[in-house]
DNA sequence: CTGAAAGCGCTAACAA
DNA sequence: TTGTTAGCGCTTTCAG
């Protein structure tokens, strides 16, 4: 492992000037066939390889691109990750990496590192923090959100309202009238729209929204759990429950089961974002899906070869899909007899 | 968002010498606190980003290093790549992700993008390629394997043979004789070593092994369920399956739950790779848990901090964890009754 | 078609 | 303590 290189070496060896191998390696200008299959030949017999560095501080721009995510190892995050690096790789980009752990203060440092790499824009799942780091970020360098938005600034969601509806109107449709919303400010988006479409949802079923029914956990696993434990012994009567995130959903999942709950002959289960585990549940469960690896390869289209349209700011809103899986029948004691003969799939 | 300001800027701006903000902003060398605080106030009036790409230019270095997994999805690379950012966090370095898919001439034109881009070194989970690409790529930069190990080259993996040992030892320790071995050539390691620890394992034991027990997979998820199911349905004697991989465990639960078998009163069920999944599964899934993210915090200090080490090429063993959940119990026909009642936990 | 030279932003000798 | 200068590897006018 010596030292590389560069082209002058290459120059040298080929009895040519720099210009010369430069616009043979990049394919500008013209060069007389000669000369060029000699530059090629000496740069491999040299085994160069052209210095992105270099090649950065002339031409100012980097190729590569930053993806920042609260938590990698979330599923949801991980699949939108997985978009932009589809995208990045056909536009030739590279992607730098990093968690924020949905601390504002970190995103800020990831930020300012990010700009001193000079990345030619920024992919973001925010954290939950109020978003001021953003738009100072944007100020300095091209952003664009996914997952979550902000006010005013490029990016790439999925339509939750339309999502929520769909679902509480399968519930509703279902029989059951005494539905719960399991909500909470997790990080990966499940803020306070979610819960508002649900109460629209049911407003505009006639069905008679119960506050007490609507609960709300932080976002740590086991205040999730505590949440839907608690809400299914205080009210043994709830027949249908939404969990507005995965993490909500697996705590209803568990509590559910901790309690002996059948599922969904006791109660139905459905929830918001679709997860490996979903189908592999038992019965397996209803949700949700936002389309994350489209998003995020979206949000790369959207930063990397459309900055007109970036510019206006106005979201790029993607359908979500409803997926009928096992976990959610008719409310016990209505016709149509075992919820679980009942199911769709 | 106009040019931003260079260091030539800043010292103009403060009527000192380059060489003085360099200083300054470096911490290098001595300055006077009065000139010290002047190049500071005119940096952050002038919101002076230092640039990465001409300080990398003129070290040699870029601070960065290359992340090469099969699939950002996969939780386990997911977790290894949470371990990696981690570490390269507190040392200051960032990191490129991109993804090969299990492809090798993919791996290769990534590992020379990455070479271009200068990386300090690269961190990479092999797919299972014959490892040409990697050992010409560690002439040329210094790489680290993790999870799955290349011979003669640094990495840092797994104990899988103690792995498969412990939860071969306890299978036969709740009485199972016919135990089969679910295995295949899945992208994430699950090589021919797991099958001969297997194998070595009930040698130890005395137990018989049986060949038509042992059967082998793609890497698809519908050759596992194939293999799994026809196993399932061909033996109906076996009392126990290993999983190799978690695709493979999948496969083993969804065949199992397909043939409306009983976990684990039919059938006990282990996994190597523990998942989230697994603690959702009913019941629980008892698993060989690889330590993950640890690997990928030690393969990147392996990487960045311990040249020396990392040159002797001997691989880093981390020890794996048996993790007894609920899915496997005493087969059928034995003195214990219902394997359900005897859940470990 | 080809080469010489300037300069992208930064750091590190070296001089003062 | 400070400033001047060279040069990291590359692209790109501008002459020839």
């Amino acid at each position: 492992m010596r030292r590389a290189a560069t082209i002058k070496d290459v120059a040298a060896a080929a009895g040519v000037g720099l210009a010369t191998v430069s616009r043979v390696l990049s394919g500008t200008g013209s060069v007389s066939p000669a000369t060029r299959d000699r530059v090629l030949a000496v740069a491999k017999e040299l085994d160069y390889r052209p210095s992105a560095i270099g090649r950065s501080l002339k031409l100012q721009r980097t190729g590569s691109i930053g993806l920042l995510v609260p938590d990698i190892t979330d599923p949801f995050c991980a699949e939108l990750a997985a978009g932009v690096l589809d995208c990045a790789r056909t536009l030739g980009e590279h992607v730098i990496l990093d968690v924020a752990h949905d601390d504002p203060e970190r995103e800020g440092e990831i930020v300012d590192r990010l700009v001193e790499q000079r990345v030619d824009g920024i992919i973001a799942i925010p954290g939950s923090g109020d978003g001021a780091v953003w738009r100072d970020a944007a100020r300095v360098v091209p952003v664009v959100f996914a997952g979550r938005g902000l006010p005013g600034l490029p990016s790439v969601v999925a339509d939750d309202r339309s999502g929520v509806r769909a679902v509480v109107e399968y519930l509703v449709g279902l029989g059951h009238r005494r539905v719960a919303f399991l909500g909470g400010h997790v990080s990966v988006a499940a803020g306070p729209e979610r819960e508002q479409a649900f109460r629209d949802t049911l407003a505009e079923l006639r069905v008679p929204v119960d506050d007490d029914l609507v609960v709300r956990a932080r976002s740590t696993a086991d205040s999730a759990f505590a949440a839907a434990a608690s809400l299914f012994q205080r009210r043994s009567d709830v027949s249908a429950v939404l969990a507005a995130s995965h993490l909500l959903g697996e705590a209803a999942v568990l509590a559910a089961r901790g309690l002996d709950l059948r599922v969904p002959a006791d109660v139905s289960i459905a929830m918001i974002d679709d997860m490996p585990w979903a189908e592999l549940c038992d019965p397996p469960l209803t949700v949700v899906a936002r389309p994350a690896r489209d998003m995020g390869y979206r949000a790369a289209e959207l930063l990397l070869r459309d900055p007109a349209r970036r510019e206006r700011g106005r979201p790029v809103v993607l359908a979500t899909e409803l997926i009928v899986r096992g976990s959610c029948g008719p409310p016990a004691g209505l016709p149509g007899g075992s919820a679980r003969s009942s199911r769709t799939r």
